[in-house]
DNA sequence: ATGGTAGGTCTCCTA
């Protein structure tokens, strides 16, 4: 993580699945490289932080319409924009208990982004949606059809974000076929390239004309011990 | 409803 922050030097990272209660944040391993953290962190499960070089402000970790002790949110200030960073639930199954709570979930978030967008014109929605928006972002359709990360009921709840007013940055640009940000770890998905590409970086209107293009890093994937996500790098003028 | 991998609360659960 150090590491690719030092390669990269991104103005903000944004994490998620940090599984750390917040006392066991390495908040001085970042400080010592420049970076400031702000996290919401639970045990074993969930967890989210974002990584900046100027001081984040207005952080917020809860939402009033999401009463929910799972750490899955983390909202801060950089500069003159809002960023929302979010760990959107897995849902397990379609039709499962978890399923319902991934749905009902996504809609707080998509009716707490309509008041939000009022205060913040520039605002930045990132993290692991848990749904690929469409078939070209699966690497076999037909395998996920309907099923958990593709399902009908998750893309539209998805789009009925973006209907708020956000564009996937990601698409704004010509992108190869078959380009994913997660992948299974087992089966050699990765080296198949077997792929979904859940993690996002929605950006509203305001910014649009403001970002010079979006690209996932695979190299990280790559490493002994990886993440199952490669990072997503937005760029803005 | 399987298996395959990974990691942690470790012989089950979540992803």
């Amino acid at each position: 993580m150090v590491d690719w922050l030092e390669i990269h030097q991104p103005d903000v990272l944004a994490l998620q699945e940090t599984k750390l209660v917040d006392d066991s944040f390495p908040q001085e391993a970042f400080k010592e490289i420049g970076y400031h953290a702000a996290y919401s962190g639970q045990k074993t499960y969930n967890g989210v932080a974002i990584l900046c070089r100027q001081a984040p402000k207005d952080i917020l970790t809860d939402l009033p319409n999401l009463v929910d002790s799972q750490r899955r949110i983390l909202g801060v200030t950089v500069d003159d924009i809002r960023l929302l960073n979010l760990y959107v639930p897995n849902g397990s199954e379609v039709g499962s208990k978890k399923y319902a709570y991934k749905l009902d979930w996504l809609g707080r978030i998509k009716d707490y982004l309509q008041e939000a967008l009022v205060e913040y014109p520039k605002l930045i929605v990132l993290g692991d949606f848990n749904v690929a928006p469409a078939d070209q972002d699966v690497h076999d359709p037909d395998i996920w059809h309907e099923t958990i990360l593709c399902s009908t009921p998750e893309r539209e709840a998805l789009k009925e974000i973006l209907a708020l007013g956000f564009q996937d940055s990601f698409r704004l640009f010509e992108q190869e076929a078959q380009s994913f940000s997660w992948w299974d770890y087992r089966g050699g998905a990765f080296r198949r390239n077997r792929g979904l590409r859940i993690d996002l970086i929605l950006i509203s209107k305001a910014l649009v004309p403001k970002c010079t293009g979006c690209v996932i890093d695979k190299e990280p994937r790559r490493l002994t011990r990886p993440s199952d996500h490669a990072p997503v790098i937005a760029t803005f003028a």
